[in-house]
DNA sequence: TATTGTTATACTCTATAACTATA
DNA sequence: TATAGTTATAGAGTATAACAATA
């Protein structure tokens, strides 16, 4: 039985703990949107997050990269204008398109929760050995390549 | 400078690796809400889990476990017992209080959840070397202690 | 006519405050 | 009276469908 298992094949047992564990990394992850006051809900963050990396971008757009319809989109911009984290003007090129841009202010939103996040992280690295913890950077980047992988693969097939 | 620096203190570079590299896992993770049908929405799934691993409970239990107020959890409740996903009745003890019990139609929908999670890790982790899942294991095992032990600590402060 | 975006409408999720029933 | 839970009421988030404006 052994034999006939390809060597690249994760056994039952590894698979099953990086489950297990990852949990409490997803579970620090998303504490940090509990502590940042005013309190910012979770879409309107992810909005902000699309913005910063990409760029300005027409509402579509947006949409398409948070995976909802344009409708639900411009509902989150109506709120997230209103609150000054972002603007929304008539593009230059077509006066049929928005260009949205994450502002001063939604930029600093966000910092404050990169701040938390990273206090949080340090905060667990630092009750680590070094061994694990290079053990955990060397594995999760590897795990991080190979999930841009298998996203862009099944995001092809779809 | 290094010399001042304790050696259990994490350098920036790994901190920031970590972090870089954990919102893949992260993205990963939740990635399996999106393809359970029927969809069944986040605060939902969360009531399911905290009910299957803590057994029946009543409602200030519950909401205390969601981080939620009771009239919050009671609504999710109202939601989850007309799809059948959980029973509620009165407790035995006290006549005003409710005990909440996973039907098994809520845990089959969870192992549906789990399953594709399941499913997306396999994928993932027969992508990367050996080594690097080896180290993956061993790192985000120490990683699992250490978030235990911050989180019971601040809860403590709390 | 096709595309871009917004607006009705309806549902889930959440919280504050007011309420009912039990202990 | 204090506790357990539910029920208004209100606002955020989401989707379908109908709509306006531009290309």
């Amino acid at each position: 039985m052994m034999a006939s298992r390809r060597r690249t094949k994760p056994d039952a047992t590894s698979a099953d703990s990086v489950l297990l564990q990852a949990e409490a990394l997803v579970l620090l992850w998303e504490r940090a949107e509990d502590w940042v006051v005013p309190r910012v809900p979770p879409s309107q963050l992810r909005v902000l997050t699309v913005l910063d990396r990409g760029g300005p971008m027409n509402l579509s757009a947006l949409a398409h990269e948070l995976g909802a319809i344009p409708s639900s989109a411009s509902r989150l911009c109506d709120r997230l204008a209103a609150a000054g984290l972002l603007h929304r003007e008539v593009s230059a090129g077509s006066r049929r398109e928005v260009t949205l841009t994450i502002s001063r202010q939604g930029r600093a939103r966000l910092e404050a929760f990169a701040a938390v996040r990273r206090a949080d992280f340090a905060n667990v690295l630092e009750l680590m050995s070094p061994a694990a913890r290079a053990n955990l950077v060397d594995g999760l980047t590897e795990f991080g390549y190979a999930v841009t992988e298998v996203l862009e693969t099944s995001a092809r097939e779809a």
